[in-house]
This record gives C-alpha cells, sequence and structure tokens, in this order.
DNA sequence: ATTCTATTGTGCGGTACAGTACATAGTAGG
DNA sequence: CCTACTATGTACTGTACCGCACAATAGAAT
C-alpha cells in the first residue's frame, strides 16, 4: 500500500515529519497544509491558545520572551529541525512565548486537535515530537548559561551559526537589529561584534545581509555552547530517524515473509 | 475497589501524583519508593542516562547547566510540585543538565522504564507529566529573559520566593555561596544583594540561613519573572487538578448508576 | 578554652555593556 | 534626480558586575 500512495505525497522537507515511518505519514500527513510565511508573522503569542502547529521546511522561526516594558530575548531558533510551538504541542493551553517568523519562507501547518489525534494513535508521531521537545529544552538551558557567562561576540557567534544551520546557506538575510532582538542587547552592541568578525575574516556583510566566509572560524570564536546544542539536537534526531529505519524496516520483512519473496521497490522508496 | 486500598497507599505529597486520579495511584504508585535525599545528591548528569525519575515532596532540586571551565547556572527549581529530570523523561535518552539537591528531604523515585510503562496506560499519568513539562519550559523560558535584563537583587528575590514557595517556610537552610550558584554570580554579589534585602527589612540572614520576614516586600521588589512562572506553574496544576476531579466524578456517577445508590464514603475518600 | 573552618563583609580596579546622541551611507520611491 | 527612510558607524558617559585580596566572625570540633 505505502507504494502506491508514496507517488502522490512526497517525503516532507521537515526533519521530523521526516523521520516517521513513510506509512504514518501517508496517514497523518493530509492534516498538514502548506503554508508560506512572510517576516514577522506571528505563529503564537502568550496567553493566547494557538489553533495550530507549524513546522517550518524553509522559513525560520524564534522563539522569544517578551517583558512589559518591551525588552526581549530569544530562547531559541526553530527551523526544519523542530516547530512552533513545543509548548502548545505540550497540551496545557496557552503558551507564555511568542513565536514569529525571522526568515521568511515554507512550512506545513496543523490543526492542534488534529495533531493531538495523530499523536493518540499507534506510531511515532509522539514519541518523535517529544524527542524534539527535549532538544528544544537543552538549547534554551545551554542558552542562559550562554547569555549569562558569555560575551557578546560568542554569543553573536552562536546566532549566527544556529541561523546558518536552519537556513541551509552562509547568505543570512538578516540585519543587526534583527539579531540585537534575538540576542536581547542593543542594535549597536551587535555592529561591534559583528565589525570584530568582519575584521578577523570570518564574516562579510552590507546592508540587511550577512555573509559567512569562514565558519569553522565562527565556531572557533564562538563558545562551546553552540557545539554542546547541535551535538544534542542531532543526536536526538537520530534517535527518530534510526526508530524510522527499524520500523520501516520491521515492515519490510513482514511483507517479505508474508508474500514469501523480497520486496525490493518498497524497501527503495523508504530510504528515498 | 478504590475505598480499600486508599486506607493503605496515602495521598502522595508531590503534588503532581496527588494530581492523579485515586484509582491510578493505587495502581501504579507500588511503584514509587519513598527516599531520603542529601544535601549535594545528584540525581542525573549530563550525557549519562539516570535510571531514576525522582519527585520530592519535601526535598528540592536545582537543575544546572555546567560550563566546560566550571561555571554554572541553575534553569529553575524543583519542589513538590514537579520532578526530576523532565529530560529524561521525555525519552530521548541521557539529559544535558545537573539536577542536585539543595534542600535536603524526601521524596519518591521510580525506574525510568515502569514510569514509561505507567505513561503507556490509559490514564493521567502522561498528561500531568508532559503539563510539568510544560510549565518546566515556561520557567526557564523567563529566567533567560530575567538574567539578561534584570539586576542580581531582583534574581535574588526571584530565586527566595521560589525556595520558599518549595521549602514550603519563611526559613531557609542556604547560604549566599549556595544561592551564588543558582544565581551564576560571584558570592559577593549575593552578599551585597542581601545586605540590601536586609536593610529594606524583607529578610533576616545568619550564617548559613536566610529568614524571610516580608514576602510581600520581595515580590515589590522582585521582577515580574517571578509571578508570570508562578501564575503558570499554578494554572497548569489546576489543570491537572480539574481533571483529576472530573475523572474521579465520573467514577462515582458510573458506581452510583451501577449500584443504583449513592456512594457516599467513596466520594469522600477521593476528594481528601 | 582553643583551634579550625566555613561563612560573611569590604574595598579596589578593570571591563563589558547600557544608554544616549548623532553622523554617514545604502536603498527605495516618487 | 531628489527625497525619505532604513541600516550601519562612532563616540562618550555611566554603571553594574567581575575578579581579586583580605579581614572579621560565627559556629563546630577537639
Amino acid at each position: 500500500m505505502s507504494t502506491t500512495v508514496s507517488h502522490l505525497i512526497q517525503t516532507p522537507k521537515n526533519l521530523l515529519l521526516a523521520a516517521l515511518p513513510a506509512a504514518e505519514w501517508e496517514r497523518a500527513g493530509q492534516n498538514f497544509k502548506p503554508i508560506f510565511m512572510s517576516l514577522g508573522d506571528v505563529l503564537c503569542e502568550p496567553a493566547r491558545l494557538a489553533n495550530h502547529i507549524f513546522f517550518p521546511t524553509t522559513a525560520i522561526f524564534s522563539v522569544s520572551c517578551v517583558l512589559v516594558d518591551g525588552r526581549a530575548d530569544a530562547l531559541t531558533l526553530i527551523g526544519r529541525e523542530g516547530f512552533a510551538s513545543v509548548e502548545v504541542f505540550l497540551g496545557g493551553g496557552a503558551p507564555s512565548c511568542r513565536a514569529a517568523v525571522v526568515s521568511e519562507g515554507w512550512g506545513y501547518r496543523i490543526r492542534r486537535e488534529l495533531l493531538g489525534q495523530a499523536c493518540e494513535q499507534a506510531g511515532s508521531m509522539r514519541s518523535v515530537l517529544l524527542r524534539y521537545a527535549q532538544s528544544y529544552i537543552t538549547q534554551v538551558g545551554q542558552t542562559i548559561v550562554c547569555n549569562r557567562h558569555h560575551s557578546v561576540v560568542q554569543q553573536l557567534c552562536r546566532w549566527l551559526l544556529m541561523f546558518m544551520d536552519r537556513q541551509g546557506s552562509n547568505e543570512l538575510p538578516v540585519t543587526h537589529e534583527l539579531i540585537a532582538g534575538l540576542m536581547g542587547v542593543r542594535r549597536e552592541s551587535v555592529t561591534q561584534a559583528a565589525l570584530k568578525l568582519q575584521i578577523a575574516g570570518c564574516i562579510r556583510y552590507r546592508r540587511g545581509h550577512i555573509s559567512v566566509l569562514d565558519r569553522t572560524g565562527l565556531e572557533a570564536l564562538s563558545c562551546e555552547c553552540y557545539c554542546i546544542a547541535k551535538r544534542e539536537a542531532d543526536r536526538l534526531l537520530q534517535v527518530s530517524r534510526s526508530a524510522r529505519i527499524a520500523v520501516t524496516q520491521a515492515a519490510v520483512n513482514r511483507v517479505r515473509s508474508e508474500r514469501s519473496e523480497p520486496s525490493t521497490r518498497h524497501a527503495a522508496s523508504s530510504f528515498a
């Protein structure tokens, strides 16, 4: 059955959804609707229960905590490796943070109740999303200690690296102002830090745009926080992928034993 | 059935476990073993998958992120309203933070796999614990923006209030050094801030001990962060409690309709 | 009582960042 | 082309916190 439908519904470009067993995506995928999101679009706000959960493919979200005086600080960035918002997904109602688009692009959205139903059914959906929740917690925790102990330059390196990973390119469509908003520092502090990185030859920038020239250099100038969060995120995603492969392989074996013959087409499509 | 067993197994003092329907605690509670924990005991460490999950009743835990150079910062405190560690519970393996005892006392511990099984079964366990995970994320997020934008005095107020809530008393068995470790600042900075609070009449302290004299004053001097996190934690716990009451009431109604008579003893024990 | 150790108090220079003000330079729109 | 606006550069002051050094004292240990 999976071979026929998989021609119609492609493997999603969001890494969490791609980590689902093919059969599960074929079943649940129809409730995920493609959507284009523009810079500044707000996906969820504190104390307002969002009706949708968003899974970026090319878009990037920020999750920010905003104070009453307007000052704010981003907890992390979300790209194709994640979704927004984790809090809404966990089921306790309205979140406490704001999620907004910081780099325009595409993604899927699904109604909150439908995602809940998909988690209730047998399958990998819940565990895959919960593992991302763990990854999310790790990133946010690392941000705490990083904000406290590391310099603006180090932190800027971290945000640029995070942005690169999610943008899938070394060309970042960002202003100093935007980054300052994420980091919770003054725009001038970002400009100073960016100047240092440019002099060091790691980046080059012009109005509203930063090009990363030397990723390794950025990693060297950044603190340990980026690598820790990245490794953990990769590890947790890999756990999901491995589980998917195990499930798929089990399905293949079932089919083989039922038919008493190998099913190469099935296996090939599953590992695409 | 619940009336007979509820005489043997008391309602647990951990608020999450107490929010479970009585019948569920009677079934799952036997796997929760009481345990005394001393100051400094480590409950889970980065990159090591803990075998147990801990539910404090009178103990208090800190969750800290430690840098390679030894500097650290606590993400939040955990008392009878929560458990450690959320990350291990989410199922992706080893956590990225350290959980340790900062105020000695009692709690329950349960083997990781057994808790997983309890969540698989029909009941409230999973949703109650996931709601705490949401509360946890809220607290950690608020800590980020608080660390960035608020003064040491404001933050000290926040930590004292959080400690009070979990200690269930205004007598806190803490040194300046301990608090400095939680806040990720120098011990001297804590001493300075504590002096100000003492002069303001909010607290009085002696070696290794802080008495909160004026809780309202502390709240006034603290930033908004404490209240936001507290309200959200209370709200999410209340959701769990309400669900429990609904479940229990449904059970009562079932019993009534089966027996065609009211069952006052049952109802009384459930709401104890 | 005496000693020892953990805890708290205090001072001083250094520094990173905030806050503010204003200048300059791209880019877009008419 | 000119204008308006947005983005970036720079400079200066203030201050909160760090890092360090060391003093003072409370409480435990013997």
